[in-house]
DNA sequence: GCGCACACCG
DNA sequence: CGGTGTGCGC
C-alpha cells in the first residue's frame, strides 16, 4: 500500500500536476493540503477518472483545505476544527483495511515567532498543544497514520541552515519542542525510519528563492507518522524532490511511504 | 507595405499570440491598443527580435495604452492626451517613407448610453467631437492613416443586429452620427473600400458570449482610415476572424491593410 | 513568488 | 469572460 501526502497549493491550478504525479507514482492513498477551494468546486472527476473511487473533501473558500483520495474503501470519515477556529485543517478517514489516516495542515504561524505580538504564531503553538492532548487519545494498538504539512522542520538536518533558521518560524526551539512532544506521545517518523537523521532532507523550497535547486534553501515541513502496529510493515519512504522542478510547481513536493499491509483484514 | 491594428487586451498576457500573428501575417507596421502595461514594463525585446527595430510605447498602468511597432524608420512620434484626461489613447508616428500613422483607442463609453447619467459615455462623445475638430487640422494632401479600436460600429452591417443594438453603446445613433462627422472630414474607410458595405463584418466578439463562433454576435469596432493620397495605393484589406479562435484570445482580432507604397520618397 | 479574495472595467 | 489593481497569506 502506497500512501502519499502533498501540499498542492491550489488543487485547481495544479490539477495537471496531480494527474502527472498519480501517473508516475501510482499512490493508493493521496492526501492533499492547501487545496484552496470550496468542497463543491473541487475537481473530483479527475480523481475518479484516475481510479480513486473513495474521496473525502474538507474544502474552504480561498485558504487551507485538505482532501483524501483512496483506491480502497473509506468506511468512515470525520472533519474537525481545531482551536475553535473554523479552518479546514484536519480530515480523518478510516479504510476498510483497518488503517486510520489523519490528514493535517498545521497553521504556518506568520512571520514573527512571538505569540504575544503575532496571533498566527500563538494559534500555531496552541494547535500543537492540542495535537499533543489529542495524540494521547490515540489507541496505540491501532494502525494509524498522521501525515500532512505540519509546518515544522524538527531536526537540524531538516533545514538548510540550523543556525540561520533558529529565529525563523518553522524551526524555532519552542515549535520544535512542542512538535517533539506531539510526536513522542505515540508516533514514529516513517520518513526518518528509512532515511538516516544525518542526511539533509527537505520537502519545501520557497517560491521567493529563484535558484531553489542550486541554492537548496529547503525545509522538511511535510511529515508522515505512524503508530507501532505499522512500523514493521513500513517498506520504504521517499520525498520526490524532482517535482519541485515541474512546470509551475507547488512550493511543496510529495512525500510517499510504502507499506506491506493486507488489503483487507 | 502591410499595416495592422489589434486591440490585444494585455500585451503581456498575449505576447505569444502577438508572435504567432507576426509570424503568420508579417506586418511591416503593427499598432496595438489596450496594452494594459506601463511603458517601462512593455515586452519590447520580443518586438525587436521579430524584426521591429522602431517602437513607440505609450503605456499606462493597468488600463488602456497604445503602441506602434515598425520595420521602417520612425522619424517622429508624439503622445497626446484627449479631453484633458491623462489616459494613453493616442500615439502619432511619422515614417521615413512619408506616411503618418495615428494609433487610437477611443473610450468604450460604459454601459448606459446617457451622457447625463454616465460620465464615461459623456467622455466618449466629447472624445469624438474632439476628433472631428482635430481631423479638420489634418493636411489632406498628406498620406495619413488613422487606425485603432474606435469603439463604434457605424453601419448596420457592422453589428450582428442593428435593431437590437440601437440602444447599446457602440451603435447608438448619437455615437454613429458623431463618428460619421469625424470620418467625413477627410477620411476614407479602407476596410469598406475593399469589403462591400452590404457584407456583415466584425472585429470584436464579447468574451461573455460562450459560443462566439456559432452565435456570431460580433461588432466592427476596429477601423483603418486613410487620406486621399493613400486611396489609390490601397491594395487589400482584411479582418482576421480566425484569430478569435486561438488559445486564450483577445476579444478583438487584427485588421490589416496592404498598400503599394514606395519604401522611401 | 504565487496562490486566493474582491472591486473595477469592458 | 477575462484582463487589471489591491490586499493578504504562506
Amino acid at each position: 500500500m502506497r500512501v502519499a501526502s502533498w501540499n498542492i497549493n491550489s488543487v485547481r491550478m495544479r490539477i495537471d500536476l496531480v494527474k502527472k504525479f498519480i501517473d508516475q507514482y501510482n499512490p493508493d492513498i493521496l492526501c492533499l493540503q492547501e487545496i484552496k477551494v470550496e468542497s463543491n468546486l473541487f475537481p473530483l472527476s479527475t480523481f475518479k477518472k484516475m481510479g480513486f473511487e473513495y474521496n473525502e473533501i474538507f474544502g474552504q473558500k480561498g485558504y487551507h483545505g485538505v482532501s483524501t483520495h483512496s483506491k480502497f474503501p473509506i468506511i468512515y470519515s470525520n472533519k474537525n476544527y481545531w482551536c475553535n477556529i473554523e479552518e479546514s485543517r484536519h480530515l480523518h478517514i478510516q479504510l476498510s483495511n483497518g488503517i486510520d489516516i489523519h490528514n493535517f495542515y498545521v497553521p504556518a504561524g506568520g512571520d514573527k515567532p512571538d505569540p504575544q505580538k503575532n496571533k498566527k504564531f500563538a494559534q500555531k503553538l496552541e494547535f500543537l498543544r492540542e495535537m499533543e492532548r489529542w495524540s494521547k487519545t490515540i489507541d496505540i494498538s491501532q494502525a494509524t497514520i498522521l501525515l500532512g504539512d505540519l509546518n515544522v522542520a524538527p531536526l537540524q538536518t531538516d533545514v538548510w541552515s540550523h543556525k540561520q533558521l533558529l529565529k525563523v518560524v518553522s524551526h524555532t526551539p519552542i515549535e520544535v519542542d512542542l512538535f517533539s512532544k506531539v510526536k513522542n506521545v505515540c508516533w514514529v517518523d516513517a520518513i526518518r525510519e528509512i532515511i538516516p537523521e544525518d542526511e539533509k532532507l527537505f520537502s519545501w523550497w520557497s517560491y521567493r528563492s529563484p535558484n531553489w535547486e542550486a541554492a537548496n534553501k529547503g525545509r522538511r515541513l511535510d511529515h508522515l507518522w505512524i503508530t507501532q502496529p505499522l512500523v514493521k510493515s513500513l517498506v520504504d519512504a521517499i520525498i520526490i524532490r524532482s517535482i519541485r522542478g515541474w512546470e509551475r510547481p507547488s512550493d511543496h513536493v510529495p512525500i510517499i511511504a510504502d507499506f506491506n499491509w493486507p488489503r483487507s483484514l
